[in-house]
RNA sequence: GGGCCGGUAGCUCAGUCGGUUAGAGUGCAGCUCUGAUAAAGCUGAGGUCGGAGGUUCGAAUCCUCCCCGGCCCA
């Protein structure tokens, strides 16, 4: 009985797959998997990054996910107790957005009017039925973690948690309430990211800009020009702003006299003439009466020219109107120079009190309004249309304004060096993800948690409108024991809006009633806070000591820079002034095949579940591993399908190869161990094997995770291409015998560690092939290759000497086929001699090495080359990187004294004495090198002091055993085409003249085709009353041949 | 404007500590081998290693400046 089932030569991955996620199932393996290290003394950590479950997975999650599991699958066969929890991250206005779209929502007003309670449900819900999803489609990739243990970052452990970080940096003084400019849409009635802005928040819009006069406070017939794009922010202006470097001019111009950057000179409209040219430091200080000074919110405002070095002579005057109120820039400006802030417009986009006529405009409504005002005062020089590109609201497209608002900030002033302390503590990697982190912390503003939402963190602040005291509460019992009205309402729900506000506690200043601030949190609170919530740190000391920090934590580097590993690394430092993570994992972006960013619109985004069938999970997995993680990734189904030619069919050949012939051989593994002889390629290929296992290790135990594909690939090569290749006759020799047997366990002990090498990258087809060679062939095989230890690398079986000799054969090989394709003799044709010079003459005393070169490159004999000969072939050349380091200056000298000398002679010299006089230096045999000279009628090689060369010259006799491979080779591709089994015997009747007859009737040559082609009969006759017949042309002759079946 | 990453064959990318004639895959052209292989092998064409300086006996590699692309910050 065969112990191995046939294969299917051509595979189905997804097919495969599914078979293999089903028998997964019955056996119950990922349970016995997460289980496996539960005694273990060894512990690593991993903590995952929350993936946002608001949507089904994208392909680029699977990316990310492949590194999470093959390091964890790794640790896993090491023998690793791990905490396989997965996370998902459901708080923030990406998940109320899509709430919002499903309803048809257009702004915050309609939320109230729904109700926020019932609001805050659908999200949660969302989050609920996109984590299940995400959680089918991860084990559909092959993802194994915990799933019924999942963390979510809505839960009350984490919310809670977060309210103790809160606590503590307010009681360290880190937390405040300030003011801070940010685009805002007036139809939604909310702040809008930067971020929101960045990816996809951009339109080409044509406005009026405007040039706008103000005049000068000493003499109201000079005035400053300036450009605006945003006129409503003229009401606000405080200040104007001048380029100390650029240079300006002052013009007279019907009458007036203006100020302006020199090269935007052409704006005047009228004749001019320059009266002087002036710096902008010469402006600065200057003062000049505002546009809107007579509204009330402008009394006492004193407008001043200052200095600002971003102020550019490319658009616009040259001189920059600044409000402090509704521009970001202007905002940061006017804090470094102290200046006073007007903020003119409430959340829907209406000019608040203060604005006499303004007041109660909309923002949207009031340019034509703001024009004639200016006309009427004298003060509009002109109006132009003008096309830029300009924020708008990603959901409803309505061009954003900024906005003057009261926000909640981390201050990083003492924070960003105890931060910085912490990340130079982690392992990065790439390493320069450390300078980008630490770049970002440089650069970092104070950190801005609060957000006027609904779904989200509940901020534990409660702030005082009378006295304005404001505390943070630190967990649920506090706010329980601080309660005085609300708590009864509040008991029973998460931490969440609107229920937590039922609660309110006492002012400790001033013994008001007061309650919590409307906002919601910064979603990165949420993931920051995962290695202290997952980890129990408020509840289970010895659990969170157990586990914290993580050893390895991994996510996309572009973004997390200032969101996840930001997060974590602030509120680690907070809370324990410690590294949350001794290693940081950075992978780049996903590009569509040609390198184009991936978009849903574009049509050229790959989903996840088309992928996984599609492509295979595998397959996507292989190419992700084979991946440089720190350069963009492009991803699309030609590539994926080079992938599967270049690795998984050449993988799968090898593994059929071995099934079908150890079947019908009825090779056990178990009964057969490998005996004594042991040829060199089975030494040879078991100590490669060790070699990668050992490279493979070392890479792993120091997160590389892209170099073991790599190698894996270079051994699958050599495993199918040289080993199975050379080793073909063994393995179909009739008789059964030691070095058959050898041949089979030198392939299986191959595959079958291979299956475990692979198991952490492609889990799927490593099981396929574990399942129907390891499993079957030996009752006390784990269940699964997922069960199973990771191989050690047995230092004994490498022997570096055979791998250097096994190459040069590989080199000699290549030689001898380049030779013959060059001088075009086919390989079926033999060549009498390779001749060798070597001073050991190592590959001539390996008999299995020279036979291996032998028949492989159909050539008779090897003989020995003498050092004339050998002199003629080569060249000297000098060992730069050794001798240069050991000679230095002298090394010039050297090398002129090396070249003038003839160089045969120095060969001749070298090959005598393994060594050469230059200079009276002795230069030694590692020092210097052979090189094959370039002959056209000489194939050369040489390798480590061989010296290679191969005859081609053909004999009679040469040439007739040339034609009768020739005619084996045919007549077994007429078996093929006949539809003959490969075992069965045939009778062969042929008919001609001359050459090639005297071919067939020569005794060894007749021999040799009869036994080649198992053919009982080999005679003269008829070939056309055969059952299959063909004519072949031998040198230029017709030869008719016909075979007949005789089984 | 600042920080970081990248620029090597038509395309995608390796290239270690500075060291010999800069490699692989893919694509193109030609050939070979094959009773595991919808494979594989060989040969050929294809390179100012982004540019310019510098250090060095020697630079794709180190240094400086510049150009182009990406990401982040302002």
């Amino acid at each position: 009985m065969p112990v191995f089932k046939p294969i299917d030569t051509k595979i189905a991955f997804s097919e495969m797959e599914q078979e293999i996620l089903h028998l997964w199932n019955a056996k119950d393996i990922i349970k016995k998997y997460l289980n496996r290290n539960n005694q273990s003394s060894q512990r690593f950590s991993f903590i995952d990054g929350p993936i946002t479950a608001n949507n089904p997975m994208g392909v680029h999650h699977a990316w990310g996910r492949t590194y999470k599991d093959i390091i964890q699958r790794y640790k896993t066969m090491k023998g690793f107790k791990q905490r396989y929890q997965n996370g998902f991250d459901g708080q923030g206005l990406w998940i109320e957005v899509e709430v919002e779209k499903e309803l048809g929502f257009r702004s915050k007003r309609n939320i109230e009017e729904f109700g926020v309670d019932k609001f805050v449900e659908l999200c949660k819900e969302r989050v609920l039925k996109f984590s299940k999803i995400q959680t089918d489609q991860s084990l559909r990739l092959g993802y194994w973690m915990d799933w019924e243990n999942s963390y979510h970052t809505m839960s009350d452990e984490n919310n809670y948690s977060i309210w103790n970080f809160l606590k503590i940096c307010h009681e360290k003084n880190w937390l405040y309430e300030g003011t801070d400019v940010m685009p805002w849409c007036p139809r939604c009635g909310t702040g809008i990211s930067e971020h929101e802005i960045v990816t996809d928040g951009y339109r080409d819009i044509t406005h009026q800009a405007v040039f706008v006069e103000f005049p000068l406070e000493k003499n109201a017939n000079e005035a400053l020009l300036i450009w605006t794009t945003t006129p409503w922010t003229l009401s606000a202006n405080i200040a104007a702003a001048v380029n100390p470097e650029i240079k300006y001019v002052k013009v007279k111009s019907n009458q007036k006299i203006y100020y302006l950057a020199k090269n935007k000179i052409d704006i005047i409209k009228d004749p001019y003439e320059i009266i002087s040219e002036l710096s902008g430091n010469d402006l600065i200080g200057i003062s000049y009466t505002g546009p809107f000074d007579e509204l009330p919110v402008q009394e006492g405002i004193k407008h001043k020219v200052i200095s600002w070095e971003e102020v550019s002579d490319t658009e616009g005057t040259g001189i920059v109107h600044i409000a402090t109120g509704a521009g970001k820039e202007d905002f940061l400006l006017g804090k470094e120079n102290d200046l006073p802030t007007i903020a003119p417009l409430d959340e829907s986009g209406y000019f608040i009190d203060g604005f006499d006529w303004l007041t109660n405009k909309n923002v949207s409504e009031v340019n034509s309004d703001i024009f004639n005002n200016l006309s009427n005062k004298g003060l509009l020089y002109k109006i132009e249309d003008y096309l830029h590109r300009y924020p708008v609201c990603w959901r409803c497209e309505t061009e954003l304004v900024f906005r003057l608002v009261n926000e909640w900030f981390i201050s990083m002033d003492e924070l960003r060096i105890l931060i910085a302390n912490v990340t130079s503590k982690i392992q990065w990697i790439p390493d320069f993800g450390l300078k980008r982190e630490l770049d970002w912390l440089n650069n970092m503003d104070d950190w801005m948690i609060s957000k006027k939402r609904y779904w989200g963190l509940a901020l534990p602040i409660y702030k005082c409108n009378d006295c304005n005291n404001f505390e943070v509460i630190g967990s649920k019992k506090e706010l329980e024991e601080r309660s005085i009205s609300g708590w009864s309402s509040f008991e029973g729900h998460s931490p969440h809006k609107p229920w937590i506000d039922k609660v309110k506690i006492k002012c400790l200043n001033c013994n008001n009633e007061i309650s919590r601030i409307k906002d919601v949190g910064n979603p990165w609170l949420d993931a920051g806070i995962v290695p202290y919530s997952t980890l129990k740190y408020g509840t289970d000391k010895d659990y969170w000591n157990e586990w914290f920090p993580a050893d390895w934590i991994s996510e996309s580097f572009p973004g997390q820079f200032r969101n996840w590993f930001y997060s974590l690394l602030t509120m680690s430092t907070v809370l324990e002034n410690t590294q949350p993570t001794e290693c940081i994992f950075g992978y780049a972006l996903m590009r569509d095949e040609n390198g184009e960013e991936m978009h849903k619109s574009r049509g050229n985004a790959i989903w996840f579940d088309d992928a996984a069938e599609d492509i295979g999970a595998d397959i996507m997995r292989w190419l992700f591993s084979n991946h440089n993680p720190s350069l963009n990734l492009n991803f699309g189904h030609s590539i994926a399908n080079e992938v599967k030619r270049q690795f998984f069919i050449p993988l799968w050949n090898t593994y059929n190869f071995f099934a079908t012939y150890a079947s019908l051989d009825e090779f056990n593994p178990n009964e057969n161990q490998l005996t004594e002889p042991i040829q060199s390629i089975d030494k040879w290929i078991l100590s490669e094997l060790n070699t990668l296992i050992r490279n493979i290790t070392n890479d792993m135990d120091n997160y590389d995770l892209s170099a073991p594909s790599k190698r894996i690939e270079e051994f699958t090569d050599i495993l199918s291409n040289w080993y199975v290749r050379r080793s073909r006759r063994r393995f179909w020799k009739s008789e059964n015998d030691t070095d058959k047997y050898n041949a089979y366990s030198t392939l299986f002990i191959c595959l079958s560690t291979l299956t475990k090498l692979l198991s952490p990258f492609v889990p799927f087809t490593a099981e396929t092939i574990y399942q129907n060679l390891v499993v079957p062939s030996n009752k006390n095989s784990p269940l699964s290759v997922h069960l199973t230890e990771f191989p050690e690398s047995d230092e004994t079986k490498i022997d570096i000497n055979l791998s250097n000799s096994m190459n040069a054969v590989m080199k000699i090989v290549n030689l001898g086929r380049s030779a013959r394709n060059k001088s075009g003799i086919r390989i079926r044709q033999p060549l009498s001699k390779i001749s060798i010079y070597t001073d050991s003459n190592k590959i001539g005393d390996s008999d299995d090495l020279r036979n291996q070169i032998l028949e492989e490159l159909n050539i008779k004999e090897i003989e020995a080359l003498e050092i004339n000969k050998a002199s003629e072939l080569a060249t000297l050349h000098l060992n730069n990187s050794i001798l240069g380091p050991k000679y230095e200056e002298k090394f010039a000298e050297i090398m002129n004294a090396f070249t003038k000398e003839e160089n045969a002679k120095l060969v001749k010299e070298f090959l005598s004495n393994g060594k050469i006089m230059i200079n009276n230096i002795s230069i030694e045999s590692n020092e210097l090198e052979l090189r094959a000279k370039q002959l056209d009628d000489n194939a050369v090689v040489i390798d480590n002091n061989y010296i290679i060369s191969i005859n081609t010259h053909l004999s009679e006799d040469l040439m007739k055993e040339g034609w009768a491979r020739e005619l084996v080779h045919a007549i077994q591709n007429m078996r093929k085409s006949a539809g003959l089994n490969i075992e069965d015997r045939i009778s062969i009747t042929y008919k001609g003249e001359g050459y090639p007859v005297s071919i067939l009737e020569n005794d060894n040559l007749s021999e040799y085709i009869k036994n080649e082609t198992l053919a009982m009969q080999l005679e003269k006759g008829d070939p056309s009353q055969s059952n299959y017949f063909e004519t072949i042309s031998v040198n230029k002759a017709d030869l008719n041949i016909g075979i007949n079946s005789l089984s």
